[in-house]
DNA sequence: CAGTGGTCTAGACCACACA
DNA sequence: GTGTGGTCTAGACCACTGC
């Protein structure tokens, strides 16, 4: 075992470990010793191994299998956590003062290409708003957003004029899984209005989608200027 | 408690406070009970219940303080895990055949917004690589690479023409720290004809530096056409 | 000072997958 | 079968922090 400093016991544990990983004392591939084994070298109970270790493999650093053991990971699949926060707390965050603005709002019959993308059926009817969040007077996000009624019926009687659905949505509905993807596209004449950029600026796009116990609660494709940068650390 | 599958224990115990918060019985900034009133309510030892809540404070759901207690976290951040594969496993897991090309070499000066970007001394040299990751035959990634000559020496003389510099970073080079960040940009006139879209267009941009101890080791833009999604579920 | 969560221990039983 | 990791237990000590 290395000199470490005074850290917790299981994370010297992780550390040792990644660190003959890294200096390729154990290889990719290659089976790694069993806990018991590992408990025994370095002096400690399996548990702390064991917590050592599920972390490296939710890190994705290594695989595990019962009975096939453990082993470094194939694929160097790297796993970062990255935090979503509520667009509120990231202005605030900032320093600069949030401010909210409801653009359109209108309950109507769902689109087509809304009912694939959240699997709604056919007579769904949902309520449709577009927003903008801004720090300072500048255009932070343009939020256009798709509720479910079917779901969330209360939403039609909301008042999103002083509250945002984001923010609505977080206290009146739990939510059990969402999906986010982030991809690039080139702002069309409304969204560069609103995000005070040229017509045709490239814009990130994170699109998300929440459900309730499977059924679709609402989708939201927030965009940010091209100043905007998500961070995240490994 | 309620009726559960036939989960581990500490996932049940997870799922139910998770519920009781969801439900607004455990309301936003509220003080939960300790771990060991509600190892006695759930009837298991306290290292259970202490899984649970370690486990809802990843997610960014509870915050826990010694002494304070456990509440229910304000800033309702949520953490998603974002997986980062291997361009090429990426591309081979979708069924295509993944090709990669070298494009230009040099060993040069680092320029001054790299020695900023990477925090380089003023006479740091760096190996500055562009390359193209192809599915098929259509360009996928754009990479452009610098890699410190200080921390990897070896990087001089690895043949880039037969492996991408990631995969050769990977197996040359342990690191301990990585910083992600992701951005929407307009592609220049080289990066346009490299990814085969129409200049100007948009792309998704992935930045990435890596260190070891404290060492800046690379540096690398990523660029991706705006048909790329990059995808998460929470 | 007292109570919280953070960590650790030395056991234990079990599901699973391989031989 | 047999050995692996996954989970759980009933304790324990400790650091921190609010009182």
């Amino acid at each position: 075992m290395t000199l470490t400093a005074d850290l917790p016991r299981y994370k010297e544990v992780k550390a040792e470990i990644l660190a003959r990983i890294q200096k390729r004392i154990w290889r990719t591939g290659e089976v790694l010793p069993s806990e018991h084994e590992l408990a025994d070298e370095f002096d400690c109970a399996r548990g702390t191994v064991n917590r050592a270790m599920r972390e490296l493999s939710d890190d994705g650093v290594i695989e595990r299998k019962r009975r096939a053991g453990t082993i470094v990971a194939q694929s160097r699949v790297r796993h970062a956590r990255l935090a979503i926060p509520l667009v509120r707390s990231e202005i605030e965050a900032t320093g600069a003062k949030y401010r909210y603005r409801l653009i359109t709002r209108a309950a109507i019959a769902a689109p087509a290409w809304l009912r694939a993308r959240m699997e709604l059926a056919e007579a769904a009817r949902v309520l449709h708003l577009q927003c903008l969040h801004l720090a300072n007077a500048q255009a932070f996000q343009f939020e256009d957003r798709w509720i479910n009624l079917a779901v969330v019926p209360g939403a039609a009687k909301a008042d999103f004029s002083v509250i945002s659905p984001n923010e609505w949505l977080i206290n009146a509905v739990p939510f059990t899984d969402a999906e986010f993807a982030f991809h690039a596209s080139r702002a069309d004449k409304d969204v560069a209005r609103m995000l005070q950029v040229a017509d045709g600026d490239a814009v990130l796009v994170a699109e998300r989608i929440t459900w309730l116990e499977r059924k679709p609660v609402t989708y939201a494709r927030m965009s940010f200027p091209s100043s905007y940068r998500m961070v995240t650390r490994v």
